[in-house]
DNA sequence: ACGTTGAGATTGCCG
DNA sequence: CGGCAATGTCAACGT
């Protein structure tokens, strides 16, 4: 990565035009080809950038950056204050623990969210096509299948209605209802589950987040 | 601003959790009080962000920046390569001459999308209040001012009779009447520009530029 | 390759 | 202040 801050004043043509009158900013030069302009302000975005892949042609004071579909980006440098080049090396790769993740801690923590006198039996309860979200009991002992996603969408019924079938198949378990639980259940797929007997809890995260958190500072 | 290249470690919790290795990241601190963590890839995108309003709090080795929503973003030094503060002073502004100038080339470029048997006489026709868009002839030869808006309000309407009662001061060109051109032209600016003979185009930016492409293509 | 969809989207506008 | 739409949206995923 080359980091350069420079007097520079910069022109964008593309899909839009722009123009940067000259000022102070930083030039950043990715290993990827990337280049991007920023200022002081507007957080983590850059005033102009060009993706890769870009071709940088340098000459005496200007910057061109151009890439196959003739969008050029010309940065002219009056004075450069700092031009450093750092090796970074790879990526190991950004790790994120979505929401579907934590929506189910949180409900398996609790399942009385989904329904009152609900308790677990087992999170991710395995079954020859796959685990189920989690494996519950309701008031009345009987087993219940529970679904979590982020977005409830028509795939996840399905999903649900194949586990159904599956733990359906176990004496110990027959008959077993579903949940299916999301933040927003899509109204397609609410149709769907409502239709096959299942019931659609939308969840509120935030508030999920706050009950535990409640809850937690009581212990 | 601060630039900060380092090896380091990261850890995100808010709307999702998000953890990051230890490797060599570009850590940028800007001075809107925004903190983000670069690769060497992905172009101008940060690997994670805050954005400001945020507090740090800086202990031994770790920098925590924190938001009022209790979002949290931690970053551990293993090891400073580079740690440069510039300033960078005020940012003049970014102009952006987008959609409507586009529409502008568009229509320049081809007159007869606002109106049968239209002829281009010249772009940012001059007048002693400023340039109007376009200056065409129509069919039958008269002088026809077109104003064009990427959205259609009042003022544009303004603007463009403005223009036409300063271009009727020419003898060579009364009597002249008006086009008000738009992506959108807005209720009340259809009322106005009708009530005042002017005569309101909605152009669609897609299909010119599919048309452009189209007769581009035949040659 | 192309279309669809989500994003820690952000940003500006209108009601 | 809250909802809606545009963004040089971009990026991931499925067909």
């Amino acid at each position: 990565m080359r980091l350069v801050v420079a007097t520079c004043s910069v022109e964008y043509a593309g899909r839009l035009s722009a123009h940067l009158p000259s000022a102070v900013r930083l030039i950043m030069l990715k290993a990827d080809g990337s280049v991007s302009v920023h200022s002081d302000d507007r957080a983590y975005k850059p005033l102009n950038w060009m993706t890769p892949p870009c071709t940088m042609t340098e000459s005496d004071r200007t910057w061109t950056f151009a890439n196959s579909k003739g969008e050029t980006l010309t940065i002219t440098l009056d004075e450069v204050h700092l031009d450093a080049t750092q090796a970074l090396g790879s990526e190991p790769g950004l790790r994120k623990d979505g929401v579907e993740a934590h929506l189910q801690e949180l409900l398996a923590a609790d399942p009385t969210t989904l329904e009152d006198g609900m308790r677990l039996v087992k999170r991710e309860y395995p079954t020859d096509i796959g685990p189920v979200d989690l494996l519950c009991r309701d008031a009345d002992g009987r087993a219940v299948a529970v679904e979590i996603k982020r977005r409830g969408e028509i795939d996840g019924v399905e999903q649900l209605c194949r586990y159904l079938e599956r733990l359906d198949l176990d004496g110990r378990l027959r008959p077993v209802r579903g949940i299916f639980a999301a933040q927003l259940v899509k109204p397609q797929a609410r149709v769907l589950a409502t239709a096959r007997g299942i019931r659609c809890v939308e969840v509120d995260y935030d508030e999920l987040k706050g009950l535990r958190a409640d809850e937690l500072t009581l212990f």
